[in-house]
RNA sequence: UGCCGGGUCGUCUAACGGUAGGACUACGCCCUUUGGAGGCGUCUGCAGAGGUUCGAAUCCUCUCCCGGCAGCCA
């Protein structure tokens, strides 16, 4: 890393962090106030969780201040349940908004005393003109659009059609207030933007106080305003939308929050448009907001990302303005490099072959130390009981092993993790011809630890003592497209990409007993397969279901590709 | 063809007129009772052309390419 770019917490910059800098350097503000401004229709994905780590992680990095703000302004779409998922899962990421939890909803009263500011001023009037005739006079990017009939009403005349229009004494869409700025503005945001439609509807906090809602582009940056925002962050699309951001607030003459635009993320083989996401749900594609296929934070979180890896994916991926692609691998980096550290290895068997010791004696048991995580000593160490009749992974045994293939062959020695260096000595089939199970015989003097036990051999496999095997669900799961880039393509439906094997469920799993103590969300590594957490919604206290978080690395895999 | 914003290794991201660096990926090697992890190394990059300058990824000009903008969505 370079040193030099990386200021007192370690952390590298940005372009974010230098207008920062500098606005604090100048004097334009004095402190830094973020905001994270989720509109509560849908459920929050990873793209937000880049937002919500860069908002509150400025405004600690800066020792400054991060409101929780809900854009509530369009009653149509919006819903309680969002706002309670929104919450958790910012919480979740590790985030406080401490007691500045807030709505837009909350200054209905103030934006609509500014709009009659405005309409005294001659800057904002009242609409008549049908949906259509406001479209088709709006002009193209190209051609200046044309004056509204009702552009000239008197002050008087448009507050008293907007004091109406709050009243209700107009249907929905039949009045519109418009801010009066130019219709040949090469921008288009500034032809004469709707500030308030009328909609009849009930409002998930503010009931039936209101049938006029302001747009977005009005209520954003007076909402902003009134917090005392410095920076108010958002994604490249606004970048068009700031003339008439800073048009509001200039003409109000109130706190001029500093709006700044970001290249929202995208990630290879998945998706994060709110409205593809929500397809992918009611068309039962996966199975909810939280299937962990799913790039949301509550599809994560099942999964087995931690908030920590998600945090330093945030970190990592940093921010810019150019739009890109980030690779799924760097997020998939990010968890393994936090569960190596973390998680509680145990042996799990998840294509379960029989394997038979000949020479090891009929009933014993041993209790076999195994270490609980060789990357932090803390975690010490558990005992895995070992017997006559194991359980090992198919893909450990081949009756005709390639090159280099390292695991069990017929004739062929191999360790038994924490175990014993066994050697096969026959192979039983099925009627089929399938392998149906492995005889092996140990050597008794190379039982792990022991003074022989500095043997080498290459190979070692994991197992699990089948008598004292648990039973477990293991649902493996794999990206959810087959390409890279799902919504790119202009031809084709972003749902003839999906993954038909993103979900693999098997039933026959072995783990070894130590898992009985494992709980809702508990993560763990099965050794040299990957990392696996306890599913939160199908598991129970008899019957416990993993998810497969990521696979581990597997070179093995590799090698046998070429 | 209007306006706005972007183009640095395969992918992200640094450099602020002075040796193009880091991370991920890939590929080697070392190590290993996880073919994990880790360590070491390698490959690959300033969109192009001019100019200013002792010196340009950085400043200027032109060209090319990519993204956004015509909801009473956010």
């Amino acid at each position: 890393m370079n040193t030099e770019n990386v200021n007192e917490n370690n952390l590298p910059s940005n372009f974010i962090k230098e207008i920062i800098d500098d606005d604090l350097a100048k004097g334009r503000y004095a402190k830094v106030h973020t905001r994270f401004p989720p509109e509560p229709n849908g459920y929050l994905h990873i793209g937000h969780a880049k937002s919500i780590c860069l908002n509150f992680g400025l405004a600690r990095e800066y020792k400054g201040l991060c409101n929780l703000r809900f854009d509530d302004t369009n009653p149509a779409t919006e819903d309680v349940e969002y706002v309670d998922s929104i919450m958790e899962d910012v919480r979740w990421l590790g985030f406080d908004w401490e007691t500045r939890l807030f709505y837009a909803s909350d200054y209905f009263d103030n934006l609509y005393n500014y709009a009659v500011q405005l309409i005294k001023k001659g800057m904002a009037y009242i609409d008549s003109q049908p949906s259509d005739e406001i479209k088709n006079t709006r002009g193209t990017p190209t051609e200046a659009g044309t004056l509204s009939p009702y552009r000239n009403r008197s002050a008087e005349e448009n507050l008293d059609l907007f004091v109406r229009m709050k009243n209700g004494e107009f249907k929905d869409g039949e009045l519109v207030l418009r801010a009066k700025i130019d219709m040949a503005s090469p921008n288009m945001n500034m032809r004469d933007p709707i500030m308030y439609r009328i909609r009849h509807a009930h409002h998930h906090r503010t009931g039936e106080k209101w049938c006029i809602y302001p747009m977005y582009d009005y209520a954003h940056g007076q909402s902003d305003s009134l917090e005392g925002i410095t920076h108010s962050i958002c994604t490249l699309e606004f970048e068009n939308h700031r003339p008439l951001y800073n048009w509001f607030v200039e003409q109000l003459g109130i706190h001029h929050p500093r709006q700044i635009e970001f290249a929202r993320l995208n990630l290879s083989y998945t998706i994060m448009s709110k409205r593809k996401l929500l397809q992918l749900v009611n068309e039962k594609i996966v199975n909810g907001w939280d299937d962990p296929r799913m790039p949301t934070i509550c599809g994560l979180r099942r999964r087995g990302y931690t908030p920590e890896s998600l945090r330093n994916f945030s970190e990592r991926i940093g921010v810019a303005k150019r739009d890109g692609m980030i690779d799924v691998a760097l997020l998939e980096f990010s968890i393994k490099e936090d569960l190596n550290k973390r998680a509680q290895r145990v042996m799990a068997v998840l294509n379960p072959l029989k394997l038979v010791i000949d020479n090891y004696p009929e009933n014993l048991v041993e209790e076999l130390d195994a270490v609980n995580n060789p990357e932090d000593e803390t975690m010490g160490s558990r005992k895995v009981p070992f017997s006559k009749e194991l359980y090992i992974e198919h893909d450990d045994f081949r009756e005709n092993p390639p090159k280099k293939y390292f695991r069990l062959s017929p004739g062929n020695e191999v360790r038994l993790r924490y175990a014993y260096i066994i050697k096969c000595v026959d192979v039983i089939k099925n009627d089929d011809g399938s392998i149906k199970e492995v005889h092996c015989t140990y050597d008794p003097e190379t039982k792990s630890g022991s003074a022989q036990s500095g043997r080498k051999v290459k190979g070692t496999i994991h197992w699990v003592s089948a008598q004292h095997a648990i039973d477990t669900e293991v649902r493996l799961y794999d990206r959810l497209f087959t390409v890279e880039d799902p919504s790119g393509d202009k031809e084709k439906d972003f749902k003839s990409f999906i993954n038909s094997e993103s979900l693999t469920v098997l039933n026959n799993c072995k783990i070894e007993p130590f898992i009985k103590s494992a709980k809702c969300g508990n993560k763990f590594q099965f050794e040299r397969l990957g990392y696996f957490c306890v599913d939160s919604k199908d598991s129970t206290e008899n019957n416990l279901v993993f998810n497969r978080t990521v696979p581990l690395r597997d070179t093995w895999a590799k090698i046998e590709r070429g």
